[in-house]
This record gives C-alpha cells, structure tokens and sequence, in this order.
DNA sequence: TCAAAAGTGTTCAGGGTACACCCATGG
DNA sequence: CCATGGGTGTACCCTGAACACTTTTGA
C-alpha cells in the first residue's frame, strides 16, 4: 500500500513559533535574526523542520525549547501554512504555534545565541516570508480567546497585581479597561484568588498578589473578562 | 541554498474536507467509502495529496470539486494534523477544512460515482484515521462562528423562509430558538431582506421568501443571531 | 507634604429572555 | 372546518457601562 503513496510528492515541512510574553508590561514576540539564506539576516520568528520521529506539536515544543529553556507551555495551533513560493529557497509547508510564557522564566542566554529579541507587538520589524500573517492570525485567536478563557495568567508571574492583570488585558485587548468594572468582575470569579501577600515594587502603598487557581477553574468553568 | 534543505526529511501532505450540506433540513457531512487500502471499506471524509504545483486551498478546492462538482465555495482550514501514526499506510500530515454548500446544487452524480453518502451529523458511523477529531474541530470552528458570522446562507438556497434560517440555527448550534425572538433579530438586520416571492411548499399559508444581501453586510457589518 | 498607585459603589440604559395567541390556506 | 405552519408584541430582569474620590506610604 506504501506504493500507492509513493505516486505522490513530499514535502518538507515545518514549524513556526509565535511565541508571546511580557516585557516590561508590553506585550511582545520573541523574534530571530535568521543565520542562513533565503532571507538571512532578516527577522523571522523560530522555525523548524518536522522531523520523522515526532508530531507536529512535538516538533513546535523542540523549537520553543531550543529558544526558551521551557517546556510544559500553553501552545496552540495557528494552521498550516502553504502557499507554493511562501519559502523562496524551496516548497516548505509550515504549521505555525503561538506560545504563552512567562517571560521571568525563559532563559535570555540561549535567546542571545540565536540572535533573537524580544519585540514589542506595535514594533515589528519586516519579517521574512509569511511570518506577518502568522503573527496576525496568531494575535486574532489570542485575543479572542482570551476574554474567554483563562489563558493569560500563563504571561504572568504566579502571583500577580490586579493592576498587572489589568495592564496586561489592556495590552493584549488594545484597549483601555475601567479599573472599577474590571476588579468587579474579577472579584467574583472563583478562580482568581487574593494571597496574603503584598507588592511593595510597584506602588508606595503596596498592591495585594493574586493568584490563578486552576483547580478552581476547573471545577466552576467560570471565566469572563 | 536547497542543499540546507535537503538533509530534512520530506512528508506525503494531504488535504480532508468536511463538506456540510443540508440534507432534508438537518446539518450532514458528505462520507465516502474507502476504496483502497488502508482502511478500504469504511467511511471516511473525502480527502487526496497535495501536489506540487497548487496550495493548500487549492488542493482543498481540488478535492471539493471531485466530489461535488462545486466551485468558488465557502471553505475555511480547520489545522493540521500530524500526530506519527495518524494513517497506518505511511506517514502523511493531512490539513484539513470545512466547506459549507449548498445542497440542492451539488452534483449527486459525482457523490454517488464516489461511494459517498450523506450523513447527518448526529449519526456518524465509525471513521477511518483522525477524522473523528477533524469533524470534531470543524464544528466547533463551524458553531463559533455561526452566530456571528453570515455564513449559514452557504448552506441555504439563494431564497429562504424564516423557519428555514430558525431550523438552520437550531440545527447547527443543537439548541431550540425562540421564534418571536429569532424574528425579532432577524427584523433588524438589513443584511437579510424580504423579497415578494412566496413559498408555498412548506405550508398551506405560505411563508415569505428572504435572501441574504451581501453587499449590505459589507457595508454595514452589522449580524447577530 | 506630595506624588503615585491602590482600592472602592452606585446609577442607568439597553439588550436578552420569557411567553401565547390569531392568521391564512389547502384539503 | 380543521390541521398545519406563518406571523406578531410586551414586560421584566440583568448585565454592561459610565463615573470620582479616598487611602497609603516612601521619598
């Protein structure tokens, strides 16, 4: 049966991270300097080429190992991409991810090897290929689910200000919140828990931490902002 | 620079289509049988390999039009799946997509020459491979979308009755509507306009007959059911 | 004492939901 | 004349939006 397949082309295939974090309340991507041609020295997100021996998603956590030092993220698909020139060098179809990481916890070393950055979402450089459609559908699902579904504490430390949160909404929303409206809704949601714990970085007075609890989450699956 | 590539391996990429019709006024996928080997004799969605010279979409459209006879239809990618062993013949990445059409212009012909069959949605039989999980993901996709997007009117004929748009809606997001509410929505979109036409197959009255503007939408934007 | 961020309630309007009866017609 | 689907309006509730001042404390 493998001879009727073989009737048919191959191709190579990759991966593209979209990989989101927090830079100084920002919302930003992580994005390398490519070292090879077609397009070297352009900036472009971190791919990779599948290989034999492991899954799409299998192959997308290598890449955001190799860049972060993380593994166990929230990753999601954005879809495959696969227009017949997308990669001048040669036909490479490409499933692209998008990531969640807190950015206090990824390794700045191996993002240095890379030669990669970290950009602020409303300061993209030209990117190689399609990447800037990835990005932008990337961002479309992200902000939508994000309302939705408690996605964006994986941006965050695990103990966080409401005033962290709340920028953090803003940013990825793009749009400013009401402070009063927002602390309502998050008051009543189980899964946002206050800490005795105090931030005394931010503010004179000092801002209460919270924290999200999944176990929470899980049970009520209430979740709205 | 194709040197760099080659050292990668390359993959047999294909694309399966969840086509959704309206068979006797229930939501239904088009099925076809096997006929080779893995898997020959079970049903599974309709799906071919990807060739060098045409894209995803393009290879999505390709097989659209094989089975259906359709063109320049409403079809939007669902993902990529690539889990290792996902088709016990070889390895092979598929894409998939959905389409919605209009049943009463599809070429029964061509199904029939195919081994395929309408299926109503809540009575799938066993499917070969992942395209459970595939038809799983395009519903989801297909019912988020559905309140908020014109896209139900793909699978209508160009003029319809209200009762059709309501039994469209229940069937697609599986709950019963209130009509006088569903009435009432339906009234303060300008997108969806009463025509003079009568139809008089569906009850003895008759209904008014609506077709969705287009054009309106573009403008106006404006949808919510 | 002042600058800077944290924290806190109420009011109002609009949209969503629930709900039941008459109409027109073909057989 | 009756069975069948077509068509219509109102009342209520609740959620979402708007809005400004006091508190704390380090410098």
């Amino acid at each position: 049966m493998t001879d009727f397949y073989s009737e048919n082309s191959r191709f190579y295939v990759s991966v593209d991270c979209i990989i989101f974090g927090l830079n100084r309340g920002r919302l930003s991507v992580l994005l390398a300097r490519r070292g090879f041609e077609p397009e070297k020295g352009k900036w472009s997100l971190m791919g990779g080429f599948v290989r034999q021996d492991e899954n799409l998603n299998d192959a997308a956590m290598r890449v955001l190992r190799q860049l972060t030092g993380l593994s166990d993220i929230f990753m999601e698909q954005v879809g495959a991409f696969g227009e017949i020139n997308r990669d001048p060098g040669d036909r490479v179809i490409s499933v692209a991810y998008y990531a969640l990481i807190n950015f206090d916890e990824h390794d700045r070393h191996r993002v240095m090897i890379h030669d990669a950055r970290w950009v602020d979402l409303a300061e993209l450089p030209e990117l190689s290929f399609d990447h800037p459609a990835m990005i932008e559908k990337a961002l479309a699902m992200l902000r939508r689910k994000f309302s939705t579904e408690p996605i964006g504490f994986n941006l965050l430390p695990r103990l966080f200000t409401l005033s962290q949160l709340q920028a953090l909404y803003e940013s990825v929303l793009g749009e400013p919140l009401d402070k009063r409206n927002f602390r309502k809704r998050v008051a009543d949601m189980a899964c946002i828990r206050i800490t005795d714990q105090i931030d005394k970085t931010g503010s004179r007075r000092g801002a209460a931490l919270y924290r999200y609890d999944e176990d929470v989450y899980r049970n009520d699956h209430k979740f709205r902002i």
